[in-house]
DNA sequence: ACAATATAGTTCGTGTTAGAACAAATGTCA
DNA sequence: TGACATTTGTTCTAACACGAACTATATTGT
């Protein structure tokens, strides 16, 4: 038995950079960086949400995401509102600017995906999906304890 | 057909993620940034090579290289050694103190990965890796012309 | 009520990243 | 040979990224 996780790991990573290339050239063409459309895409359709929430959902530390928000608020894209609720908390949310942003390149990245991987039958899509989510389960169980 | 791609794109950048939070604290819990241990793992069981060939292994472009071997000089683990057939080029190798690192982080490294995958059968690791080979093959293809 | 604790964001230091502009050395070709 | 183009590595700028220290506000236990 000779070290049989890294060839999977290997190729997950080839992977995972192959698609990052690709799609990060398509959103920077757009004029956003990946993080900054990571960020536009969440806040997209909804009220805005509190830094913490928009964290969690990008998985970016507060430190990392307090910069790119302070970025996109230069742009005009983003606002930040305080809570009523809790003195601590701000609201970031889209201006119409920002929304604006978003109708342009949310589906026009959506649709660049599904026209990247349109020759892939639906079989393979969903047994990759679950094979990725499968692994990512053992990893994430790791991470943690 | 309501956008096929997204939910196994989703699937591989969370996947990835979290392989890169759990791969990526053990790196550090050795005194190593991630780039810095791929360079010597790299570098590892090598003659040393130049920074083109590195640069292409690692998949960092020319710029970001440059300071990771900066950073690994200064620490004393890596040395730049004029290339005596082309003036232009250097050659990377590891110092002495770089292959004891090397002998000390990239067995437990492989260890560690095949301890928290030690679960996932066989016939699964390698059904996922010819999945991944196969996707990351449409997104290369893509990513050229 | 009030001291101890926990949480939300910001700021800072170090390191990584891509891309563009650059200098030096090499290669090509008329 | 000699102008021109390529290749190699460095430097620069802007943007992430993480963790730790810090401020301000909430919450909790008694």
């Amino acid at each position: 038995m000779t070290t049989p996780s890294l060839p999977v790991i290997r190729e997950l990573v080839r992977c995972y950079q192959a698609f990052d290339a690709v799609a990060g050239a398509h959103i920077r063409s757009m004029g956003l960086t990946a993080p900054q459309f990571d960020i536009i895409a969440t806040l997209g359709n909804t009220p805005g949400m509190r830094f913490k929430e928009l964290g969690e959902k990008t998985l970016c530390t507060k430190g990392t995401l307090s910069g790119i928000v302070d970025r996109l608020a230069e742009k005009g894209l983003v606002r930040r509102v305080a809570s009523p609720t809790d003195g601590r908390s701000q609201i970031v949310q889209l201006t119409a600017a920002g929304e604006k942003v978003f109708a342009q390149t949310f589906p026009a990245q959506i649709r660049y995906m599904d026209e990247l991987l349109a020759g892939v039958d639906a079989e393979r899509m969903s047994r990759l999906q679950q094979e990725l989510h499968y692994l990512r389960g053992i990893l994430e169980e790791k991470g943690k304890p």
